[in-house]
DNA sequence: GTCATGTATCAA
DNA sequence: TGATACATGACC
């Protein structure tokens, strides 16, 4: 086409542009326009924008395809999500400047999900395609995804049985249906086996699944059980520990509808996977489920979301419970499945607690209890010991309830000896500080006490091998029966046969810690290191009793129904929706003023700590969730289209 | 980053 | 009045 036949695009009444070198392109005879989203970090940005589709790619550009573009002068990505033959646009369109790869790598669904996922977080779709999207490495890309070729196995649910319900939740799966369930896991039968062999019956229904495990270290067990069970080539393995290659492979075979099960890390749960089935995390109490970088999702609530969008089943599994997947089974849109409380009683580790005294012959600073239980010990031992370093609370020295605000049930925080007491979340004063259980006026900071070395076990168990992991230097499996483990929670080497005593070393300092989930995350870190002992066999729980009855029952459950209505009474997620941001203070403390939906509790603005900044906490009622989020998203466009800095928005994180 | 548009400023 | 300079805001 001629110039003149370019001016003919322009509307009337507005002066062309004079074409730069090179810009001037005939645009494609079908469907010229392409709707694109741009990788720019400003919020105001966050929606289509249309493009020109030069007739010379018209053949490569494609809906999911990545392309670069002029945007706002400079080179800039962005993924085509369709094209059509006009747009709403009133001016000139830019033309695609080049296509980077005619590959699909964002479906629809992922699309759709990466909306919902900035929608809910109050962050831009940009911000989850980064991370959804891994990039690209055109080596990977020129190869074709191989399909299984190995004849799929039988449908099996052995490592059910110990499950009343368990073969029929396998059972519906495999005949199609989509079951939804909170799994009480146990020790002894194999979570990996157990998922691999319900994702095996999903893929048996001619559907996929996406499976989200913690960490690296759990990864490669859980591969090494789903190449067993569901056969070579059915599975990748998505995490950010991949090399870049073996992450955009991963990813292809997913998009590409090749392999019809990813397994992973959180970023897994945003992973493309062909006619999903089944959804399923493990262990979703782990905080390396909560994503570090904008907009802070969390993997499991991103499955749910998927799950509830494409009906598919939902496996929420641990050995702990968490108040999240309970409240999925108060409200009845997950089953409640456990084992019978004989399987469970005779699964677990007898627990005995101990008070800790160090009387009675024991080597110094070694509660007799612990002493010898490890001497009477013919195997294997673990020996947990709390972490050192926790940003502890206040309690009441009497009765030992958390000391919580009065006003929004927030952590009561001292900055020194004769400082006032004050709410970390809202800022009230505390003083003269009340317990609310007892009446008690005294309140008491726990201490962190010093580690006990492993010298000094080596020294009191002389027999032994001791080893310690934690830390930097984290085992994954010990070997003989002479060996002691020293480990920090969640570095728990595997031992084969599992641990013949388990002990877990003051109790009291993970509950100190200043956190809402103090007890859970305590009981969940109890739970897995007790997952590891033998059938059976000893656990020495150093403790004080009358706090640790869910501990001593080991009743994950319980644990959670209780800490269910704890979150019921403070308003806090999952029964209330919580956003926490961070900015200079007069930014914030702006905000506060703000109109917010009717019920919200404006908590703060407090200093965050470590920081020059403010932190305001928002608390809604679940219902308006979405609200506030959209309210945050427009303050964030707001300030992104003035050219102001970026605050920092979290929906309900995981800690603050 | 860059472009279009709006507003201020000044010489003719 | 119109040319020019500079600020602004949108970004296709």
């Amino acid at each position: 086409m001629t110039d003149d036949g370019q001016l003919e695009l322009v509307p009337a009444g507005r002066r062309a542009r004079p074409a730069r070198a090179g810009e001037s392109v005939e645009p494609a005879s079908e469907r010229p326009v392409a709707h694109l989203v741009v990788d720019t970090p400003l919020a105001h940005l966050d929606r289509l924008f249309d493009y020109a589709v030069p007739s010379a790619l018209d053949d490569e550009v494609v809906p999911g395809c990545r392309v670069k573009v002029r945007f706002a002068g400079r080179l800039t990505d962005a993924f085509v999500v369709g094209r059509s033959d006009d747009s709403v646009h009133e001016g000139t369109l830019a033309p695609i400047v080049k296509v980077i790869s005619p590959e699909p790598v964002l479906t629809p669904d992922t699309l759709a999900l990466g909306r919902a996922v900035a929608d809910r977080w109050a962050g831009t779709l940009p911000d989850v395609l980064r991370l959804a999207v891994p990039p690209r490495q055109a080596r990977v890309e020129a190869k074709p995804s191989v399909p299984p070729s190995s004849p799929l196995s039988d449908v099996v649910d052995v490592t059910w049985q110990p499950w009343p319900d368990g073969p029929g939740f396998v059972a519906a799966l495999a005949a199609g249906a989509s079951p939804r369930a909170c799994w009480s896991a146990l020790p002894h039968r194999d979570p990996a086996r157990a998922v691999a062999e319900a994702v095996l019956a999903t893929v048996h229904s001619g559907r996929g699944a996406v499976v989200c495990v913690p960490d690296a270290r759990d990864l490669a067990h859980w591969d090494a059980v789903f190449a067993e069970v569901l056969g070579p080539g059915r599975h990748v393995l998505l995490s950010a520990g991949e090399k870049p290659a073996a992450r955009y492979r991963a990813y292809l075979a997913g998009a590409r509808g090749a392999v019809p099960v990813v397994l992973g890390t959180r970023s897994a749960a945003l992973a493309p996977v062909d006619r999903l089935g089944l959804v399923a995390i493990w262990d979703d109490g782990d905080d390396s489920y909560a994503e570090p970088r904008a907009p802070y999702q969390h993997a499991r609530e991103v499955l749910l979301m998927r799950a509830a969008r494409h009906g598919a089943g939902v496996l929420v599994a641990g050995f702990a419970r968490t108040a999240e997947a309970q409240s999925l089974v108060a409200s009845g849109w997950c089953a409640d499945l456990v084992a019978d409380p004989t399987t469970r009683r005779r699964a677990w580790p007898q627990v005995e607690v101990t008070d800790g005294s160090v009387d009675g012959g024991a080597p110094a600073r070694l509660p007799r209890e612990v002493f010898s239980a490890v001497r009477a010990s013919e195997g294997p031992v673990l020996v947990q010991v709390p972490r050192r370093g926790y940003r502890t609370s206040l309690a009441c020295q009497d009765c030992r309830t958390p000391a919580r605000c009065r006003a929004c049930e927030g952590p009561l925080v001292q900055a020194g000896r004769e400082a006032a007491v004050t709410c970390r979340w809202c800022g009230t004063s505390a003083s003269p500080w009340t317990c609310g259980e007892c009446g008690s006026g005294r309140l008491r900071a726990p201490v962190v006490g010093q580690l006990r070395t492993a010298e000094e076990y080596a020294a009191a168990f002389p027999s032994r091998t001791v080893v310690t992991s934690g830390g930097t230097s984290v085992l994954d499996q010990v070997e003989g029966d002479d060996v002691l483990v020293l480990a920090t929670p969640g570095a728990e080497p595997r031992v084969a046969g599992g641990y013949d005593v388990v002990v877990l070393m003051d109790t009291w300092l993970a509950l100190g810690r200043d956190d809402v989930r103090v007890e859970e995350e305590a009981h969940r870190r109890w739970f897995n290191a007790l997952a590891l002992g033998r059938e059976r066999r000893r656990a020495v729980v150093v403790g004080d009793p009358q706090g640790l009855q869910a501990l001593v029952r080991v009743d994950p459950v319980g644990l959670a129904e209780r800490e269910l209505e704890i979150r019921e009474q403070t308003h806090l997620p999952p029964v209330g929706r919580l956003a926490v941001v961070e900015g200079p203070p007069e930014v914030v403390a702006e905000l506060a003023d703000r109109t917010w939906p009717p019920a919200a509790e404006v908590l703060g603005p407090v200093p965050a700590p470590d920081s020059s900044l403010a932190r305001l906490v928002l608390r809604v009622p679940r219902r308006d969730g979405a609200i506030l989020s959209a309210q945050l998203r427009a303050v964030a466009a707001e300030r992104s289209a003035a050219k102001l800095p970026p605050l920092r928005i979290r929906i309900d994180p995981h800690r603050f």
